[in-house]
DNA sequence: TTGAAAGCGGTACCAG
DNA sequence: CTGGTACCGCTTTCAA
């Protein structure tokens, strides 16, 4: 069923039917009531690509998502995330469209994604500390928002972002005060803006504090169980091993808590925890806390998906006002979990 | 830049420049060379609606994620399967169109995404035992495949799914085997095909050896940490409790492990435990196996997304022989992990 | 081997 | 308030 059909049993011509159903004011209530209903009878809906190409909107955003190695899909956030972002897309009629590419031709996605205007928009997923991404997208024109953001050029463009150095700060300054001097931190790829805002933040409260940074307890890798515990392993097997651990996700802190339960290590006593917590949704349930959390910093991922859809949104409908939608989110330092008080 | 203003560039009609491009055989090889060279020099690349206005093809596959409280999404199988079947999309020209929508709204969705001809064929997440999205998609003939299958009637459309009754059996068989006379399960939502089609491969194991299959022995929820763990909990806390429990996913395993963990019971000695094992990303790192498997079924969900991909292109182009694509993946029940010997 | 022109299914301008 | 018509950018007959 297309317009023209519907029209034609009608007895109207297209125009008309079009109007009647893109809500213009110019139409008649009467015969608005007959398309509507005739409509739906007949189950029609525009051809989104016919609409596309007259109307030059996709109502779709883009997602590009590097295949590698080491690759975001992988990471269960992407999940959460793509959870609240579809949320906003689907309350204002858009698509999601999931773009996975190989790493080195990710450039080259985005000039296509354009040139052949398949998507109104992008979301720009795992930012580097300089990412040349950012400076395609602007030359291209396409509206995007980042979540995350590009540390060495964080004006000009849209972004969502939580407050990783001051919450990584605090979580350090935390364990400091609890009198620890020997303090890691297990953090993600630092190719990644956020885990080197993280590292920095730690760094930040250890220098502040007169503590010598040691570069043995910062590891680095990608969010896993097998991280956690590996590394844990091995910061344990050090003739001086840390005494406090900050860790950068849920799921690296479940496998330091293998590392430590293998060791008979007790947790917030023989060595404390510090996790952030990005509150996905298959590790908790309800409110509790499924992993080793004694003390988190705390952030919604699922709260950053909806906040970039919603932004991006707002973007395409008015693209000048791209520089203004700067958002942190705050993660802050909750004390005790669910399962109890802060032992730390 | 578009094919009119790129023809008029070289001094051709838009027919010639297209066809060169589609690599149709009755251009010069001498024009040929001039147009895809100048068509890089310029980034050109078709419009994806006027395109797919002109062929009637979209060249996008659709995956419907009903959004509720207990949704697909929050699930991470739904990573890694959209990681496998991305590998064959990006290999064969196609994106991947996520639509997600309320629970309730699911059908009409369907509906929507064919009348709009927004997609060229869609992926059925998360089937029931009879599911009536795939009568739907029948009737109104648009492609699919089923990643898993509705037990209710198997046969006549395309699905890939696992061995979930044998395997599950299986493990079953090998506790029994060993002595055990209390046999727990840790499923799943049973609203969901999967999850009943291994409770089913259980109790058949258990009433082939006699056993009494009891009720309170049988959990299912959401798949999540926190299930695993409260669970657990609840199953030790019986009179008679369970001396070995089936698990159907890593991470509620890992939850389990926390449960024993706080009572200090020895997993593989005082509780016995077989974990099915989807080889998710986030959790392995290279081989290892970062969650309580002590014996464990395998499948690999990227290879189903890969496998459901693959399946769908081959219907999209031949959509008559959809009934043929039948595939079931071998989940083997795997001795011992890479952790030690198999000390159930 | 090349080109003109008719769609594909809508939207939006301009007349009436 | 309604209708005719010219696009949107590409593919694909049909002629040359």
């Amino acid at each position: 069923m297309n317009l023209k059909e519907l029209s034609s049993l009608l007895g109207l011509s297209q125009t008309t039917v079009s109007r009647a159903l893109n809500g213009y004011p110019e139409v008649s209530e009467a015969t608005r009531k007959k398309v509507t209903a005739m409509a739906r009878a007949h189950g029609y809906a525009p051809n989104a690509r016919a609409r596309g190409l007259a109307t030059g909107r996709t109502m779709s955003i883009g997602h590009v998502i590097p295949l590698s190695t080491r690759h975001e899909i992988v990471n269960p956030v992407f999940s959460d995330f793509v959870a609240g972002a579809s949320e906003i897309y689907s309350a204002n009629g858009y698509d999601m469209l999931l773009t996975v590419v190989p790493d080195q031709g990710e450039a080259e996605a985005y000039r296509k994604i354009t040139a052949r205007q398949t998507v109104d928009g992008v979301i720009v997923h795992g930012p580097k500390a300089q990412d040349g991404r950012i400076a395609l997208l602007r030359e291209i024109g396409m509206p995007f928002v980042v979540h995350g953001r590009m540390s060495a050029d964080d004006t000009g463009y849209a972004w969502v972002d939580m407050n990783n150095v001051t919450a990584f700060s605090c979580a350090a300054d935390c364990l400091i005060d609890l009198g620890h001097r020997r303090i890691g931190l297990l953090n993600g790829l630092e190719t990644l803006d956020f885990a080197l805002r993280r590292r920095e933040g730690v760094q930040r409260a250890l220098a502040a504090a007169g503590i010598e940074a040691q570069a043995r307890y910062f590891l680095s890798d990608e969010m896993t169980e097998g991280f956690g515990y590996r590394a844990t392993c091995a910061l344990l097997d050090l003739d001086e091993p840390p005494t406090a651990l900050i860790v950068s996700s849920l799921i690296i802190g479940i496998g330091v808590r293998r590392a430590a339960e293998e060791r008979g290590l007790k947790l917030g006593r023989e060595l404390s925890l510090i996790v952030h917590d990005d509150d996905l949704s298959y590790l908790r349930n309800g409110s509790e806390t499924g992993a080793p959390v004694f003390t988190a910093t705390q952030s919604s991922v699922r709260d950053a998906g909806r906040m970039c859809a919603q932004n991006l949104l707002d973007i395409i409908a008015a693209p000048d006002t791209a520089a203004r939608f700067q958002t942190e989110l705050e993660a802050k330092l909750v004390m005790g979990s669910s399962t109890g008080p802060c032992p730390v």
